[in-house]
RNA sequence: GCGCCUGUAGCUCAGCUGGAUAGAGUGUCGCCCUCCGAAGGCGAAGGUCGUGAGUUCGAAUCUCGCCAGGCGCGCCA
């Protein structure tokens, strides 16, 4: 994504010209690229530019400027003119403002300007105080369902829900900070053969379970002899039975069509492993600090799914086609199987009834899917599909959001040292694990009782392990380094909450600012200010591309600047004002840090 | 064969909806604790942005070709 283009589109709505948008003009004074916006805006008018893209942001050569304007460039291009003189006229407006101590033009037509500390320091207690430290919503908020963790029954959670929940969930969290209305969906995979298969193997573990008996009428109080363990290994034990023994096939395929009918022995018996499973994901994405707001799964709508199919038939949209019911592609894309030629319908069919259902239950603007990237084709279709069907209304944005695989040292995909595919709890417990043992080789934690060393030790794991799963571009594949992943060094989880658990420390021990008065005493208090100011456009790129990365990068180059200023800057023995202005600073920058923190999922402990 | 994704420092990655001298981290080398948390900070070295054209005043970024890697292509999810 490209930053300038993203700022400038968050630019678009400021064009200096508030009485037209009936909203004051102090509403729009809320944060330091609005407000510099306004005064460029402002300069190209006077200049007599007045439909021109200010294109104004954060400069990116710090050591020229404090922010830039690129205006100039796009808006000579377009009418012909010598961009440097065009950059000229309108630097020579802006040098009439006060709020700025330098403005220039350098190189082809680049505005520079540098603001002055006084100004800088003022507009702290109006932004930072925010709520939302500055950041301002510029469209209408939307209701937007996210789909993602996607727990299959039967099988075992593993480094791909772990993407999934993570990135699903970060983006949930981004978007109801900006003000959406979010609803995070976990979609289990909760029917179909898998389901038939895990009854027959169950069956002939726990053959005097009562669910087999002929008079069965109901299970109270009746505790299952099995597992989720159990469950886990029955299914692929279930499925290779199937492979080779006729009888077996049958019987599951039978117990999978009774299922469906609602036949209750299987119905309650396969309730009880569903809720293992249930409970299962529930405490690991509880680890993970990963909401879900709803636990809908295939089987939610099946009876959906059936009318729709029927439906589908009658309307002419579906087709049989060696056997198979489908729905015909643009192009050379192959067609969608509703229903293959065994009669089983398949998970095409019921993600389409489950957008239905979404839409009917929800009314979103957006539906999200947070899937690895091999299922780019399936839910071409299935969009497509449900578009054509009205199924799913033209507004209605479906959007789906791959993400690539976790890989080892190899560059292939990511396996356990015994060449297993590493489970979730596998990958927490571990990374929990190394941190505790970070913690007893280090000289720091010393004064912590154990109890507190487990709770710690799980909180900087965890963070280590999504922190390293949300720094990169989610699209692409990324190298899983467990030894680095718990490292302080450098981008890690843990080098991020040792910066703000040093900030919690700081205000807890030299207190809170008595009032907010601000004073730049040292270059590396006002690039830690500038930074904060740059929260809100980083929220919009990270929002505008569904990018948690963003926000990841953004919280570490905060937690950089930081740790400079901390060094750099001793508190405790300050001047009074300086004091007080440093504690300023270093709360903004919590409270900044912790914005990001949960935007990610992180949790932050006290001390660690 | 068709389609999608990826290729930037030794390694891991930002930057990619066109802008200045392509940024971090890690690794290597050097420096900084009498001080609010050194799980920290500072500095040095390290790049034909896979490749060749094109568009442009300007290309890592846009277009096309080529090369390399990953993934997907009707009855699993």
């Amino acid at each position: 994504m490209n930053l300038a283009k993203s700022i400038s589109h968050f630019c678009l709505i400021f064009k200096g010209d508030f009485d037209t948008m009936n909203i004051s003009k102090k509403e729009f004074e809320m944060n330091l690229l609005t407000v510099i916006n306004e005064k460029v805006s402002a300069a190209f008018k006077a200049a007599g530019f007045d439909d021109a893209q200010t294109l104004v942001r954060a400069a990116d050569r710090p050591d020229l400027a404090d922010y830039q304007a690129n205006g100039a460039l796009a808006l000579a291009k377009s009418q012909h003119q010598n961009p440097r003189e065009v950059a000229e006229k309108i630097s020579e407006e802006l040098k009439k403002d006060s709020f700025f101590s330098e403005v220039s033009v350098a190189g082809p037509g680049f505005i520079n300007m540098k603001i002055k500390d006084e100004e800088l320091t003022k507009l702290a207690a109006q932004i930072l105080t925010q709520e939302k430290a500055g950041y301002e919503r510029a469209d209408k908020p939307q209701t937007v369902v996210l789909d993602y963790c996607g727990p299959n029954v039967g099988k075992v959670l593993h480094v791909g829900h772990l993407r999934s929940g993570n990135i699903g969930d970060a983006v949930r969290r981004i978007m109801t900070f900006a003000g959406d209305k979010t609803i995070g969906d976990a979609h289990l995979g909760d029917w179909g053969r898998p389901m038939g298969l895990v009854l027959t193997e169950l069956q002939h573990r726990w053959p005097d379970m009562p669910y087999f008996k002929p008079d069965y009428t109901g299970d109270d109080g009746y505790q299952i002899p099995f597992t989720l363990a159990d469950v886990v290994e029955a299914y692929p034990i279930a499925s290779a039975k199937a492979k080779e023994d006729e009888a077996y096939m049958e019987q599951a395929k039978q117990y999978t069509r009774e299922l469906q009918e609602g036949k209750k022995n299987l119905r309650d018996l396969w309730k009880k492993f569903v809720d293992l499973t249930k409970a299962d994901t529930q405490d690991l994405m509880q680890q993970l600090n990963v909401h879900l707001d709803l636990w809908w799964g295939e089987s939610t709508v099946n009876d959906r799914c059936v009318k729709m199919i029927e439906s589908l038939k009658q309307s002419g949209m579906a087709e049989l086609d060696e056997g198979a019911w489908i729905i015909r592609q643009e192009g050379d894309t192959p067609p969608l199987i509703l229903v293959n030629s065994a009669g089983a319908s398949m998970y095409a069919a019921s993600d389409m009834a489950t957008i239905e259902a979404r839409e009917e239950e929800f009314k979103p603007d957006a539906i999200i899917y947070f899937t690895d990237a091999r299922q780019g084709l399936h839910f071409s279709q299935v969009f497509a599909s449900a578009k054509k069907a009205g199924i799913c209304p033209e507004n209605v944005k479906l959007e789906y959001q791959p993400f690539g695989s976790v890989n080892g040292a190899d560059n292939k995909p990511y396996k356990t040292r015994d060449g297993g595919v590493p489970t979730l709890r596998f990958l927490i417990d571990s990374a929990v694990q190394k941190a505790r043992t970070k913690m007893d080789a280090g000289e720091i934690g010393r004064d912590l009782t154990d109890a507190e060393k487990d709770e710690i030790s799980h909180t900087v794991g965890v963070a280590a392990l999504k922190f390293m799963d949300l720094m990169n571009d989610k699209v692409k594949n990324y190298i899983f380094d467990e030894e680095r992943m718990v490292s302080t060094e450098g981008k890690t989880g843990p080098y991020l909450l040792y910066a703000m658990v040093r900030m919690k420390s700081v205000l807890e021990k030299l207190g809170e600012p008595k009032d907010d008065t601000l004073i730049l005493t040292n270059p590396a208090e006002r690039k830690l200010l500038l930074n904060l100011y740059t929260f809100p456009e980083n929220v919009q790129i990270a929002y505008d591309n569904r990018a948690p990365h963003v926000i990841a990068d953004y919280l570490y180059k905060l937690c950089q600047d930081f740790n400079l200023f901390y060094h750099d800057c001793p508190i405790k023995d300050a001047d009074e004002t300086t004091k007080n202005s440093r504690l300023n600073l270093v709360a903004y920058t919590l409270k900044v840090a912790l914005i990001c923190a949960d935007m990610l999922g992180l949790k932050v402990p006290n001390k660690m």
